[in-house]
DNA sequence: TGCTTAATGTAACTATAGGTACGAAAATCT
DNA sequence: AGATTTTCGTACCTATAGTTACATTAAGCA
């Protein structure tokens, strides 16, 4: 129905906004977000700069919806692993197997454009870092709710829910972090099993893994 | 005796090393390394361009001999905390407490400086990089000798020492990084004693704490 | 009183960042 | 065809980064 109100009327627009968010997602992944700048983005897109502010309002503004796409394709994935309904242990299993995916292999760049934005969010424009505060709230909220799940199943630890829910916040960053910096997946994983392990309630912890 | 071999010859020098060393490091330190240029520090130490470069060779050498510098006054009390002959709870303990310290009150700024370099290396000129990778090792191995102790008076649980170690930089980076985002420093201890918990062999180890 | 030595700091240079003024281009409507 | 609307992109602007050329100053030595 409503595609988009088309008006028709004036000059066609040939700026790609796709490509655009697209290209400078990988970039910004790959090389931080504060590394490349919005030439960068205009040379490897054939935009003009004019093109990419009319579109984006500014830098600040590129980065914004650049992080709204990246939300769209690696943050929901870990939130609806997160809702569904399994077995605390094996939602743990698999956040593992989220945090310790081959980058390579799938084509995108090591770590998590999301964590790299937080860490370095001093150097990041303000409507960037209400997102970023925005995507932590949510997160931390969908943490939150999944451990509360768990406790009412009696599957988690005797942890107050906030604690845990930072905790692994925390684990997720730090896991993020070592694959940017070449720890190999499989020391990652063992890291992360380690850390993870205290949540789930039960003396068998221990003995689950390696 | 050797005071320093002044040449006694020459204009004297007027330069205060120590004090833009001073300087670069606590502005680093608050406003991110990348967020402070050899300009900013040369208007609020007084000292001029040339002298900077002249003294430190330029930006990368600057935040080489900073992080030295700040090797000696934050990174080196960790360590020594680590070389105490102290129980495992103890130690445990000593780092949680160091790593929730209250930096407002003891007149610095909030998080670490190397954690925030490490995770901005990519900004990095390469000696500061080299240095970086310099400390990350010898954290490492310093986490990796208190294992190995522990370990001995069996007071470690079963966790391979180098995962172990990885395991602790993690927690330190996420501690630090919670610190700079404003969480509590009660929710940063609880967060802290939930991990390294985990390290200490003992089934009485989820009881110890609240 | 110069000569040598070693430090000084003003004033530039180059590159690049984010951002925009403005006239040309491409479409529809009358 | 001409007016209107909308988008286009070249060329520019301003600010700031890191960095340096070079003339100057302040000391000891002859």
């Amino acid at each position: 129905m409503n595609e988009k109100l088309t008006p028709t009327r004036g000059r066609p627009k040939t700026l790609d906004r796709e490509q655009i968010l697209q290209t400078a997602l990988m970039t910004y992944w790959s090389k931080g977000p504060t590394n490349v700048s919005i030439s960068d983005i205009c040379s490897m897109t054939g935009a003009s700069k004019p093109g990419v502010y009319r579109e984006f309002g500014s830098d600040d503004g590129l980065k914004k919806s650049v992080l709204e796409t990246y939300h769209r394709l690696a943050v929901q994935p870990l939130i609806d692993l997160l809702e569904e309904d399994q077995t605390t242990w094996d939602t743990i299993d698999a956040l593992v197997g989220f945090m310790t995916q081959d980058h390579t292999a799938l084509g995108i760049p090591q770590g998590c454009l999301f964590v790299m934005m937080r860490s370095q969010s001093q150097q990041l424009g303000t409507s960037t870092c209400e997102k970023l505060q925005e995507v932590r709230r949510e997160l931390l909220g969908v943490f939150e709710a999944w451990i509360e799940r768990a406790k009412s199943r009696g599957e988690f630890a005797d942890i107050p829910t906030d604690i845990a829910a930072l905790f692994i916040d925390a684990q997720h960053g730090g896991a993020m972090r070592m694959q940017r910096e070449g720890v190999a997946s499989d020391a990652i994983a063992s890291v992360l099993n380690t850390a993870l392990g205290v949540l789930a309630e039960g003396e068998s912890a221990n003995a689950r893994v390696n």
